[in-house]
DNA sequence: AATGAATGAGACTTCATTCAT
DNA sequence: AATGAATGAAGTCTCATTCAT
């Protein structure tokens, strides 16, 4: 459903246009799902390397250190999730019916579909030195996002708009730290009762 | 309910009785602030030494791994999280003055006072495969108290209640990657924001 | 004397009749250019693509290893500083004013003027197993060279002229490490002190 | 004859003292001996390590970096160096005599005797990024000591003095590229040659 | 003649840990 | 309780070189 499903399963073993499929569809996939399963330090450049069946040295043919690897699975995973909730939103009106979207289209990706996306929420910036300061400015794309979601609210104060954003995406971004597939809950019914908690009490009555 | 605090810390090492001036204080306290400023896998034994003003391998007379030295300063983390929301809790009678109470506390904890309580909530235990089991079991006492808190609230399901617990503590836990200490709000100002948000909306008229 | 120079520059690789705009003469100057400024190992084959535009796999349609191309320079730098103290001399007929000669071409060449000279001074033959020896003889075609205009001086002792040769041409050698273009003498002027101080001392009152 | 050879010969296997000999001499021994056979860039730190029978990283609890190793081998280079020449030189009163004996001093050090002082002509601080300037500081030092030795010489220019002093040292540190130690001169004559050439020249008669 | 991707070896360095003293 | 030196494994990254296209 999101993009990161949508590649074509390039088999293991192909080598034929040897231009054409580089591996580095590849490298990323298997990066962002190490990342997303060991962390960024967890991760080792051998770990990838390994996943894709090539050698570590390799993965410099495509970036030039680990930390730019991450930065452009991170940059995706941005892009991802943007078009993600972007999708979910437009089409519906209300603005907390969108907001409603946004949640469900949100944690399906970070829980389920989206290794890209997934991993913007498990890697701090802060543990990357280099790239830190590009990581944060990656997210900001897709805060910004939730942002204007929130201020759409018909709420009474600016303050409870931000907060209400910060306590949801907070919910949401946590939920990956005790999640589990075989659990009761589905990530489409944890962002819906999350949503209805705050709705209840908030919505402005008609 | 308060079951969670009668382990009395199962110390690293034995403190026995003399030696008060052992540096093993300085140690839990240095690594307790490295792990929750750079976490875990971030912080090398070598930064704890450094701080303490030993050398690395002095550590080894206190501790057998890095990993049973997170476990001292996690369990630690949970005594000291769960003493603080207890304490907080104790004075309070109605349920959502009591959650509110929680919250403020534990936020105040893992955002400005206590560096081991910090941990807890910084540290994955799936990133330290040896011990992870033992901290999750750590973490769980906590939980527990949460969930008391929550079951004590006046909901018609129950379904709302263990939603509306995940929902608040992840919204809490999550600050700990947006809080800036510089910022407008103050941590408690930050929890009271965020129980609100919840009670107003689920409180049943009386 | 003159047999140093017979040999046509034993190219690289053929640069047979076409192709006129081959990328190889800027390789050779790339690479001359390097070598003399970084040393031989400190010099990547990457840096001298880069220098020329073409990617390092591309060099190796030119030179079959990094040491063929060093061999390739180095064979063209003692080529050419043949030619170069050759023409200087050429013109003089006394010893002294001969060997004067010789020291400012040669400096000029190695310090101002050549890069491929330069290398021939710079890259030590033992730097180089596999080439190494080529080296080596290449080189001596240049100090027969020099062998020669100091057999011809009017000194009593053999031994002396050997000693004359060996400090002469290492002393300009040397300067290598400690000219600066911008300094105060010129490659001239000081080829020129040198051969004085060695002069008035050794040659003989007509 | 020179500090290199007093060391006592700590022989390889004698884990006595673990305290008093470390084996930061032997390392120190032996990464002179390299850097001089096979440059900087020519030795890896296996090599040394290997020499010295340790691990590759074990070199790192004495060094913080392979530069580092240089440089420490270096300044004693030219601590040695400089005591050498000094002793050397201070039996003598005439100033030729005391040039004469600098030389023999030099050309024994760095032909012959001491691995260290051989480092300080062998390996150019340009290929050292990080603690280039250190080294050209530390060879200053000796330099200087040579300045004193050609300042002393009744020569009419001061100009002259100091083409003398940057001719004679090139003259005997490029001796490194061509003496060999089965050949028929020693480096005591070769210095008393060279010294000589300039002798005659300059010498004014009493 | 050149590309783009990969190889395989090896570079320097870091790290948790050990152990005799 | 602490030191100082060493270990062994692993880390990221670089390099010369290859080869199908």
């Amino acid at each position: 459903m999101t993009a990161a499903l949508r590649k074509p399963a390039a088999g293991p073993a192909r080598p034929r246009a040897a231009h054409a499929d580089s591996r580095l569809p590849q490298i990323l996939d298997a990066a962002a799902r190490l990342f997303c399963a060991q962390g960024f330090q967890g991760t080792t450049v051998r770990d990838i390397a390994q996943a894709v069946g090539i050698l570590p040295g390799s993965l410099y043919c495509h970036f030039s250190t680990k930390e730019d690897l991450l930065a452009a699975v991170y940059t995706r995973g941005v892009d991802q999730i943007c078009q993600a909730v972007l999708a979910a939103v437009e089409r519906r009106n209300d603005p907390w019916d969108r907001l409603e979207a946004a949640c469900v289209a949100h944690l399906e990706a970070i829980l389920r579909d989206d290794d890209y996306a997934r991993v913007v929420v498990r890697v701090r910036p802060g543990e990357v030195s280099a790239v830190g300061e590009r990581l944060v400015h990656e997210r900001d794309r897709y805060e910004a996002l939730w942002a204007s979601l929130a201020d759409a609210l018909p709420l009474p104060r600016r303050a409870d708009r931000k907060a209400l954003r910060l306590m949801l995406l907070g919910a949401l971004n946590w939920a990956q730290n005790w999640y589990r597939p075989d659990g009761p809950s589905s990530p489409r019914s944890i962002a819906r009762q999350f949503t209805a908690l705050l709705r209840q009490g908030t919505e402005t009555p008609a």
